[in-house]
DNA sequence: AAGGAAACTTGATGCACGTCAAGGTCGTGC
DNA sequence: GCACGACCTTGACGTGCATCAAGTTTCCTT
């Protein structure tokens, strides 16, 4: 069984809330609780309040919104320390995404109320609050940058470059964060396109693709790469 | 000339600060500066680090960014009373898009001091500040998922019915807020498409269209269309 | 190890939308 | 009033990516 102290500690390891002294951790400690999920479980429905936001412990889990087509689409991929749902908290309105586990994981749950209460007593912590909800911003724009001028093939191409991050021009091997699937929604793509994308590029040298391994060969040529 | 009482007024008119007490806009107003535009004129590049955020007064901005192929892109419109540009100032980083005048317009230049200050001073504040960037985040959202899983129609529906309001069913006429490329590029598609479409609901008996006047004659009906 | 279901690949085909090019219409200045 | 330019429309055409339909591989189950 996971006791309040477990959690007290992870709270204070998350990058938003690492520089509050412990009597604030400890209060807001009273309103989280751990939640487990299994692959494949939803966290909550599109649509749907929250009372509070979601940080990931461990695992992965995707945000998407589905059409009435029934096609999804992946907006987010949530990774461990990472948290989501703060601005629909905020906001008290119906979530526009549902949250799923893509594997085994354990998130926290941070009640609304308990975050009122650390933005009222430290205003450091309601400008660390403004710029995480900044930076999802900007991923955002981002995002439509992306979707709006840039081709399927430069999207997977600036996939590939954050991936290995901004490493030299030599080789480097990574490993996709998700299935195909999820990959290729994620950037506004079928699985099928994708496909044929990563093939051509190994065609003209720039990856290697094995399995879920695809190692980058000339971050420099790829970067430069025009279909 | 605009004297600094004339700034302290249309601060405390503004959503974001119209809760805050005198002292208070009167210490915002100190680092506040006004800004006349003329039409077609840039307030800030593509790239610009901003020591503060805007909120325009009267006349037209767009929030736009360009590709290398020229092609622009508009993210957003703003009118009278918006405020943009929080997030790159809490952030520290460059502006991802550009912003300039459609019309002669006048804005107001809030400096993050003073932001800073007033966060610090007053924790609702900081809530409605939090609140405000969670809605932008919201709209970004909603526009990701309108570009990534809906039709170009389907698009120019909802953003005619939007424009008209949450109408009844009843004959509703309004006027497009800006020339048909912006308003094109705001939807993500070429003008040519935009007229097209227009022309198509038009045939359709849904709308009418006389120059930059829209006449949406069944919203229930356009509602449903499905091309 | 064998079987089967996901996940992935590959090819053939289609279509929504962009692009290019040629008018048309409106407003604005001389 | 006329002429010029900005804005918009219309048509013909091209193409990037989705869709559909088989395969093939991977991996999980028993």
């Amino acid at each position: 069984m996971n006791t309040p102290i477990d959690i007290g500690r992870m709270l204070s390891k998350l990058p938003l809330f690492q520089q509050l002294r412990d009597s604030e951790i400890f209060s807001l400690t009273a309103g989280t609780r751990e939640i487990e999920l299994a692959k494949g479980q939803m966290l909550f429905q599109k649509g749907y309040l929250l009372d509070g936001f979601y940080v990931a412990v461990s695992g992965q889990i995707k945000l998407a919104f589905s059409s009435a087509q029934g096609n999804e689409k992946v907006v987010a991929l949530i990774g461990p320390g990472q948290s989501f749902g703060e601005a629909i908290t905020f906001l008290e309105k119906p979530s526009p995404v549902f949250a799923q586990a893509l594997v085994d994981s354990r998130v926290l749950h941070i009640a609304k109320q308990s975050i009122f209460a650390a933005i009222n007593g430290d205003s450091a912590f309601a400008c660390r609050m403004l710029a995480g909800l900044s930076m999802r911003l900007h991923g955002l724009v981002q995002d439509v940058e992306d979707y709006s001028l840039r081709s399927s093939t430069q999207r997977v191409i600036g996939f590939l470059l954050q991936l290995v991050g901004a490493a030299a021009s030599g080789a480097t091997e990574c490993e996709l964060p998700a299935s195909k699937h999820v990959i290729a929604s994620r950037l506004n793509l079928t699985p099928e396109t994708l496909s044929r994308i990563l093939h051509n590029l190994a065609e003209f040298g720039l990856i290697a693709v094995k399995g879920k391994k695809i190692t980058v060969l000339d971050a420099e040529q790829l970067k430069r790469f025009n279909p």
